[in-house]
DNA sequence: TTGCGTTCGTTGGGTCCCAAACGATAGTAT
DNA sequence: ATACTATCGTTTGGGACCCAACGAACGCAA
């Protein structure tokens, strides 16, 4: 174990970054902005699965699925699909795989045969109240970082950048269907 | 195309959430902050694929690797994968989808064969002087909902939630290795 | 009732993603 | 020289992900 010969290279690059695209016309807030946002998320992502849902053999994704389904209840796929934000053919594998381990279940009903319905198992209901706990305490700790105020802020901030795109994406929706 | 029968699920789930574990002690905040940073990533992530790198057939993740490469200049596998976020596994499957475009080349240094340098080609550094204006103008029409105060201090909030992550995760590091 | 367009969930193909195991290579201590 | 050990990038196996194409089921009009 011995030290790397050469400092470890910028963990962000962002330095760099300006240097070389300096001579063009770019702007760095909005490149600062994003790249951060995917550096979160993949830390925030890596550290909820490697802590808490490694543990109970679950994906995110699987997670996700499963949590709306406690949430909100039983929902046919396509509102399903469109919660957990993946497209159909997508969740069509995550199902597969939560029914192959008895959290959920899927039902055709009688009144419209093209349909599925998505449910909760017993097991799934009961999977859910032990892990939702410790899941949620993660993200305690993550957030723990921040005060009452630059927590409230970040949510604020999120959540206009959320109806910004949205905004953008008007006539050529994503339509998770 | 007619109108659906019931009003559209709540995008966010959020109210049923505090609904549905109000009896147990969960912080909601935190579960704000997360759930809504993943709704983010996910508009962001499709918004560039689907307006900008799609035309370039391009993925998100096939571009990161350039960019890192473009911005960065030629590196050893493990540090790119480092800088792009992947394990070196992940990186492998994308170099080789690289190569097959032309984009990147893979070198064996003679003085150390077990290594492999990564490096732009000709062709890649030329498509990435093509992609990247669009890319950057996208960022930009999506953090233009903010003002200047609001984005700089979002930016600020996502390096402190990193380096608070990263402090977690100390003697059990995520090392991409 | 017989078409015909629409709306479902599923499938197939290509890519990405991780963890773990692996083979090749290099360094080091006998 | 010869093991031992550490360090590379790659492979493997299970899963997730999108898009586009599909078949089954539905609804409505001729």
């Amino acid at each position: 174990m011995t030290p790397p010969p050469v400092p470890p290279l910028l963990p962000t690059g962002e330095e760099a970054a300006r240097k070389r695209v300096g001579d063009l016309d770019v702007d760095l807030p909005s490149m600062a902005a994003v790249s951060n946002l995917f550096r979160v998320v993949n830390a925030v992502r890596n550290y909820l699965e490697r802590n808490v849902l490694r543990d109970y053999n679950l994906t995110f994704s699987g997670f996700t699925t499963l949590w709306v389904l406690w949430v909100m209840g039983s929902m046919e796929t396509r509102h399903l699909a469109a919660e957990a934000a993946v497209t159909k053919g997508t969740l069509t594998g995550i199902l597969k795989t939560l029914e192959d381990r008895d959290l959920v279940e899927r039902v055709t009903p009688e009144t419209d045969r093209r349909l599925t319905l998505v449910h909760l198992t017993r097991k799934g209901e009961r999977r859910m109240r032990q892990i939702y706990p410790r899941f949620n305490a993660a993200e305690r700790e993550m957030t723990a970082a921040l005060d009452q105020q630059e927590r409230d802020e970040f949510v604020a901030t999120l959540r206009h950048l959320l109806s910004a795109i949205e905004g953008l994406e008007q006539g050529q929706a994503v339509n998770y269907g």
